[in-house]
DNA sequence: AGTATCTCCTGCGTGC
DNA sequence: TGCACGCAGGAGATAC
């Protein structure tokens, strides 16, 4: 599932194809994503030129003359660049085409829909779903004081702030156990619980888990242009998602996981001890 | 206003 | 072989 390295990794993928080009033909097959793909979207952006390709959060914004599109891979999303003149026929969910003049084919594909594409000719930061996000967390403004603050005006666990988007943006499920277990945090520690030594821990965690993920993604880039369908994602090493019942990596421990909020959870009961 | 729960969707694994 | 079922999860919407 595309987490924030996957969607940086796909932004890296797809730009040197799309960067300075013009929209001259767009597809869409399902509009039924998410939320609904704009029914005019097709004849809105064709012709128009894509001058800069960049990320917030998980969205991959296309900043063209008007307007941005917006473009969010939600659980199973994928976009891949073809040759369109080679272009292999649609599959039952490649749900949306996109082809820039100088002949290559942003193609989506999107299984489960959870995706969006989305158009708006307002400033990004002025979007609903921008206006209230965090900051980015490979950012200096996304730091230990930042945390540390946030964490003493909220009643909620460990996890669930740092899976809050208005706390700081980019951090999944997957990653936020792999925070965790490297900040060596019980992911229910309350955290108005957290002392200032562990906020920086866990910042520092968060920043070093998404820029390696990111680094390893970036060796799956010279593949990225592929028609067989191979995601562009990258085999990550994980230390505790998924591992329950297996040993801990620093220690030896059965790693043991539950449900919060719905999520499945992982955690080390001798290097992530409850307060 | 802050927090918890619900919801969208399909593919996959499991049990019968 | 096939069916029903539960699960996975990003994050906005909704209900407290």
């Amino acid at each position: 599932m595309p987490e924030l390295p996957e969607v940086e990794t796909t932004l890296r993928g797809v730009e040197p194809y799309l960067k300075n080009t013009k929209i001259t033909q767009v597809t869409i097959r399902h509009f039924s994503l998410r939320w609904p793909i704009d029914q005019h979207l097709a004849e809105i952006i064709t012709g128009q030129t894509i001058h800069r390709l960049y990320r917030r959060a998980k969205y991959l914004l296309l900043e063209c003359d008007s307007g941005t599109l917006i473009i969010h891979l939600g659980m199973s999303g994928r976009l891949r660049v073809l040759e369109a003149s080679d272009t292999m026929s649609p599959e039952k969910h490649d749900h949306f085409d996109m082809t820039v003049a100088n002949g290559y084919l942003l193609r989506y594909t999107d299984p489960r829909r959870f995706g969006a594409i989305l158009w708006t000719e307002s400033p990004i930061d002025q979007h609903p779903l921008f206006a209230h996000l965090g900051p980015e967390p490979l950012t200096a403004s996304f730091n230990t004081a930042y945390l540390f603050t946030k964490s003493k005006t909220r009643r909620c666990s460990t996890k669930t702030l740092i899976m809050d988007g208005k706390i700081v943006v980019g951090v999944g499920n997957i990653y936020a156990n792999e925070a965790l277990f490297s900040a060596q945090i019980h992911p229910k520690t309350m955290v108005n619980q957290l002392t200032e030594d562990e906020c920086e821990r866990l910042t520092n965690s968060i920043k070093n888990i998404l820029a390696q993920a990111i680094k390893a993604g970036g060796t799956t880039l010279k593949d990225f242009r592929k028609s067989d369908g191979k995601p562009g994602y990258f085999a990550q090493e994980l230390s505790v998602y998924g591992r329950q019942g297996k040993a801990c990596i620093r220690c030896g421990s059965n790693i043991e996981h539950y449900k919060e909020a719905q999520r499945a959870t992982f955690y080390c009961p001798t290097c992530q001890k409850l307060k």
